[in-house]
RNA sequence: GCUCCCGUAGUCUAGUCCGGUCAAGGAUCCGGGGCCUUCGACCCCGUAACGCGGGUUCGAAUCCCGCCGGGAGCACCA
């Protein structure tokens, strides 16, 4: 059992490893393979290879963010271990007032299912698959599990608190049969009356009481508009869906185990033996709390820098900072199937992508807050230097700089060894003049060696020939800067990091002619 | 309040089902050192955990009981 148990875990980092091998490229080169834990997922009951079908199932009313990942990736982890299906079911009821579904979050959802690298085998709209559940709703109240209840809202939620039956809940199936066609011959208005399900009023559960299978709106879905008034709930849509779409086994996050009890209710019921249940807790990343609603206000509104803003914890702003798909898929295996409540730092994430691009990443002078400073005796063989792209890799190549006699410094870091001896790194030792050094006036340093000795590097520009940057950071402000002129022909979503300050990639957005380079940074 | 779930180092995780091989493994973080002219990488070293209390047993992270703590659900949302 151990060694089978060690197996299997061995399976999805071998797998891994694999496909970053495939992806060809630097990433092929790379001297080592990243290895990562991964943590436990136990077998799926009663699986057959080949015959397992999986469902994800999005809500659109947003993108997929970073807390999706574990969706996604837990799903993909079993479909690969199976070779199973993974059937794409947007849940688009009608939802509610505060809830709704918008229409570019399909096509949105599907890109990032996408990037993420989850393709589905199937997509299905929940929303084209309202009136097969007319029919589910009519067995089940034959069976006498449903009652037409007309309580408001207020009355109702009431009652179940207090274990309170309603007048209706007497209702036989033939009355409870009237009460549901005249639910779908709109006789009654939204909020007037609903389909129940009938559970037991001594359920020591209250969330469990008699809960409402089908509700009346009026409001205008996105895909359908208004050819349904009767809508039901998550709980029963899936209780119909999960068999009538074939799936093998459901996945879901345990804030929903109640819809498990639900589901099995409405099978217990008819006679049917639906799909097992499996769950993973809840996954918290701390920099990450995103509010949806937020997020999509600011967006609208123009506040944010569209759907990838990193504001946003999207996987959007993920890859555009440069965190791979890769490492969020095994930063999320990691956590294997643990239903503990997971509070992890993002620099859990960070050091996963960091395994993945430090090989790749060419080095780059970046100084931020520049202030100049003009090197008197500085050596007139140094005015241009060549450096290597990457320290540890020869085969990536060098680029070619230019060095003094004058310098961009980053002026917080420069300020701080005002008056002290430098290396300016890679190239010579200088003098740098005491404080204060006021602003927009040049800084006369003085050249004082040139061998490598042990002092305090400063990064630094050639002002001879500096590039421009801005850099979108995490909290969504931009630093400005300066870059060596290396980063003049930086491409679109191309992964460097700056020395001493961090991973960034460069933004695809078409940058304005005169503009600075535009980047996005990943972390340290 | 009721119902369910979860408690292994700062964090995440392996081990718990089937008690001994666990004086508890890995990752990350943190600290120290080495090395490469980065605050990054790599190498070496180090700190650090079985929520608490009983019980069963030769032996308990693992089984039993009782507490305590955390989370989720209690929508005509998903």
């Amino acid at each position: 059992m151990a060694v089978a148990v060690a197996e299997l875990r061995g399976v999805p980092v071998a797998e891994l490893a694999d496909r970053l091998d495939r992806l060809g490229g630097p990433e092929a080169s790379r001297p080592s393979v990243a290895r990562s834990a991964t943590g436990t997922f136990p077998d799926l009951p009663g699986a057959e290879r080949g015959k397992v079908v999986l469902r994800l199932a999005p809500f659109p009313n947003g993108v997929l963010h970073i807390g999706h990942g574990r969706l996604l990736y837990v799903h993909d982890h079993y479909r690969q271990q199976y070779d199973g299906r993974i059937l794409l079911v947007f849940d688009d009821t009608i939802g509610s007032d505060e809830k709704r579904a918008e229409p570019e979050f399909f096509d949105l959802i599907q890109g990032d299912c996408e990037l993420a690298g989850v393709r589905p085998d199937a997509v299905y709209y929940k929303s084209d698959r309202i009136p097969s559940h007319y029919p589910w709703a009519r067995r089940v109240i034959e069976h006498g599990g449903a009652y037409v209840c007309r309580c408001p809202p207020d009355l109702l939620r009431e009652n179940r608190a207090a274990g309170r039956a309603c007048p209706e809940r007497s209702q036989g199936p033939t009355e409870a049969l009237e009460g549901w066609e005249k639910m779908l011959a709109n006789v009654y208005g939204p909020g007037e009356a609903v389909l129940r399900l009938r559970t037991d009023l001594a359920e020591p559960d209250p969330a469990f009481r008699d809960r409402v299978l089908f509700r009346i709106s009026d409001q205008a879905h996105p895909r359908v508009g208004t050819k349904y008034r009767v809508w039901p709930m998550l709980e029963f849509s899936w209780a119909v869906d999960d068999v009538e779409l074939g799936v093998t086994h459901v996945l879901r996050g345990k804030e929903l185990v109640i819809e498990d009890r639900m589901q099995r209710f409405v099978w217990d019921l008819l006679g049917i033996r639906g799909p097992p249940f499996l769950h993973w807790g809840l996954l918290r990343v701390r920099e990450a709390k995103v509010a949806k609603s937020k997020a999509n206000r600011e967006v609208r509104s123009g506040a944010y820098d569209g759907w990838a803003d990193p504001r946003t914890w999207s996987l959007r702003s993920l890859d555009r900072r440069g965190i791979s798909m890769e490492s969020l898929r095994a930063f999320i295996l990691s956590f294997g199937m643990s239903l503990t409540d997971i509070d992890v730092p993002a620099e859990s994430l960070y050091a996963e992508n960091r395994k993945r691009i430090d090989a790749i990443a060419l080095r780059r002078a970046f100084v931020s807050a520049p202030v100049r400073v003009d090197v008197a005796g500085y050596p007139l063989d140094r005015g241009e230097v060549t450096l290597p792209n990457h320290p540890d890799r020869p085969e990536l190549g060098e680029r070619t700089v230019a060095g003094g006699p004058s310098f961009y410094l980053a002026r917080p870091d420069a300020e701080a060894h005002a008056g002290e001896e430098v290396r300016l790194k890679d190239l010579v030792n200088v003098r740098l003049p005491p404080a204060p050094w006021p602003a927009g006036i040049p800084v006369s340093a003085e050249f004082t060696s040139r061998e490598n000795r042990r002092l305090p590097r400063l990064q630094w520009v050639g002002t001879a020939d500096s590039v421009p940057v801005d850099v979108l950071q995490i909290d969504g402000t931009h630093l400005a800067g300066v870059g060596d002129r290396s980063l003049r022909t930086a491409l679109p979503r191309e992964i460097f990091q700056f020395e001493r300050v961090g991973f960034v990639r460069v933004d695809s957005a078409p940058p304005a002619p005169s503009g600075p380079l535009r980047v996005v940074y990943a972390h340290p």
